[in-house]
DNA sequence: GTCGGCATGTAACTCGTTACATGATTCT
DNA sequence: AGAATCATGTAACGAGTTACATGCCGAC
């Protein structure tokens, strides 16, 4: 049981989804291939923390629609309890960003402009979502009882996050801009 | 060649150190355990893309000493101008308060504080590799044709994610504990 | 007619962590 | 007396990525 299966079992507790949809729910949580996420289903469910139901469908492939246990709520809960592992960030951009004295300040203003185009689309992509979270009427994200209360609070902390980000790119490029 | 490779090669471009050193030195950017520092600085070697000097120590154990070579330099110069890879997060804490629902809100209380303290912890040690970078007359942090530049602004981003980190949890917790 | 989405999976490989091995010195 | 620091490395394992395999549908 690892980081990732927690967050399976995280995603398939709100709501019963296929493999394939994991892959796009766990974006939010813990970013992960289909590949690793079909062998770790098979395995929460041998070990009945998960069961499926197979859903055939006409015009596309059949799928399993995964649920979750009263077992894997149980071992979930009890996993939130204890102290999680410190935070890692695996960011190309920084070993990058360190060794741009090598080069010009070309390079550097490239890098930078590059980086805020991506944080620029993310963020639109997570502010639709919580457009979505914000409109929808049967959602009341503010209701600290239900599961829509955290999820909303990581879907507007990823928009500050990358904020951070785009400001810092600003920050950097008014200092290099600046010739003095 | 991985990212580590280079983030290694960032690190001895600057200044010639052991692997021992690399361990503590790519904190800022690359956080790697010697096991795998090691066989990489070999690869390196082999690839002549940095050399080393045995240093010889009384009371501790000899050393490798490594020097980048030119063709080190150019291959890191090289690599800094393609489009990084996009960063990954790996936050254990996202999973468990994700599904802090499930449980009640002393759970959720212990987790924030929990990662309050931990980035406390890291904001001051990196107040402290700041402060002396900033109290060190042979030391221009400003100086964008220098080196120490792109590290400083890499250090004060640190301190800046860290209280970005801080800030967000005091806003979670003021909101559960709103009673309302 | 090719590309992306839907859908599930396996195999090979690289990357990263933990454990092991050694051994002197210094701090608590 | 035991832990931490300095110093280098290997071995085993777990995690993550890329490539492969299959196949239908709809859009451009």
């Amino acid at each position: 049981m690892n980081s990732l299966a927690y967050a399976i079992l995280g995603v398939v507790s709100r709501t019963p989804v296929s493999g394939y949809d994991l892959g796009k729910r766990l974006e939010l949580l813990w970013a992960a291939n289909l590949s690793q996420i079909y062998p770790i289903l098979s395995k929460l469910e041998e070990k009945e923390l998960v069961r499926y139901e197979l859903i055939e469908q006409i015009g596309k492939p059949n799928k399993k629609k995964y649920y979750v246990t009263e077992k894997g709520t149980q071992k979930l809960r009890t996993w939130i309890q204890e102290i999680p592992a410190e935070p890692i960030i695996r960011d190309e951009f920084i070993i990058k960003f360190y060794s741009i004295w090598l080069t010009d300040s070309e390079v550097a203003i490239q890098l930078l402009n590059n980086r805020k185009k991506i944080y620029l689309k993310k963020q639109q992509h997570f502010s639709e979502e919580v457009k979505k979270m914000e409109e929808d009427p049967t959602i009341d994200p503010t209701d600290k009882t239900l599961n829509h209360f955290s999820r909303y609070l990581l879907l507007t902390r990823r928009i500050r996050i990358f904020q951070f980000e785009l400001d810092w790119c600003d920050d950097v490029l008014r200092l290099i801009n600046q010739h003095n």
